[in-house]
DNA sequence: AGAGTTTTGTTCGAAATGGTACAAAAAACG
DNA sequence: CGTTTTTTGTACCATTTCGAACAAAACTCT
């Protein structure tokens, strides 16, 4: 009885039972984040979702559910990647000023990513849609707000450890300055304000922030 | 005729020839403008706007034009509303801090505003939706955000003449910090951060911005 | 090879959406 | 009072949209 219902193969992708699907889900998923990060959950129809992954309607439905469900599959996924991107920076020994720096910076690359135009922070659109009336992605975007205030209130305290900072500065008040930052950030690159013009407010920030450059 | 033409009631609100509106226009624009500003542009159909104004399609039509012509007018309403209630707190004789905070905090109650729940601002709901990708849309929204850089700009400007800010002080950084915190209001508003959590946002960037105040 | 399973792609349908045509209504003009 | 002008409300139209049904296809298991 064991060994009758073992796979007969450990493989790679131990094959499941019917036909095979003819697409990667993690590969769709991508495309159909890059659609909804564009545009949004409500000028997305799932004839653009199949357009951009090459799955029709149905094979789209089997494989994620509706089009709420592969939204929020699609900003679980964003979020994802975003965080892989952004934790190296995070938990890399420099000095504060440094990490800041590369931090937004690097947030500020991806949010004016995108073929068609700059666009922004996922969790900063969604919270600016009409989505947000759906409790599920509502508490995805206050948790994810809260995960960057509580990742930059680390940083900002083991710098004070540090003597980085001020004994006095409050780490929570500036990681909330810093998450303003990568805000208004995200809302100036949608509106198609050049780079030139984005790169100041980083660097506004680090020095609001981390206080002058003094030394 | 001259005098043949001339209107014979240059009375209140000189009556045109046909059919009068049963209607007013800036009452519905207002309604319109609060459907859109809860929903975005994509989320609200003209059922939705008929419905909130009690106009009819063809007289919504009729009196401001397609959708998105009715967007842009809803949007230049909201602007001129949310300018004539700021202005005077810009131009009241208070020390820095006091106006900074009070202005702050009047955009919060603004964002926090809403039937059915908090609706952020309309520019950044604007910068975050597919309808910034209309070019006349994005270049209100681009000059939303620089007309409140400026505003912000002046304020600090003013401060530094008069001694309130550090020689060294750089307005135009610190207007975009305010900004920064303008927008990130809007984001956690509309994500339903209590306003409990939202007024400490408010202190912590008139602290960062003014100084510890010392003294 | 045949039975069972799952995906695929075409097709359908019901509802919603943006927009318009048109006659009736309500006012000013002559 | 009739004509002209404008708004109103019903009805309509074409398209889009989300979703589902269904047979054919592709695979595993026995």
């Amino acid at each position: 009885m064991v060994q009758k219902t073992e796979r007969t193969a450990p493989s790679p992708a131990a094959r499941r039972r019917g036909r095979p699907r003819a697409f990667e889900p993690e590969t769709a998923l991508t495309q159909a984040m890059d659609v909804f990060w564009q545009d949004g959950f409500a000028a997305t129809s799932l004839d653009d979702l199949s357009a951009a992954t090459g799955l029709n309607r149905p094979s789209l439905y089997g494989a994620f559910g509706d089009k709420r469900a592969l939204y929020l599959q699609a900003y679980r996924q964003y979020r994802k990647r975003a965080n892989e991107a952004l934790a190296p920076l995070f938990q890399a020994r420099a000095p504060l000023r440094v990490k800041l720096k590369r931090i937004l910076v690097a947030c500020l690359e991806l949010y004016l990513s995108g073929e068609e135009g700059p666009r922004g922070c996922f969790t900063v659109l969604s919270a600016s849609s009409d989505a947000v009336a759906d409790p599920e992605i509502r508490a995805l975007v206050a948790e994810a707000v809260d995960n960057t205030d509580r990742a930059f209130g680390r940083l900002f305290a083991e710098a004070r450890a540090a003597g980085e900072l001020p004994a006095g500065a409050d780490p929570r008040a500036l990681a909330r300055m810093a998450s303003a930052t990568i805000h208004t950030l995200s809302i100036r690159a949608r509106a198609r304000i050049p780079k030139a013009e984005l790169l100041p407010i980083v660097n506004d920030a680090v020095r609001t922030i981390c206080g002058p450059e003094d030394r």
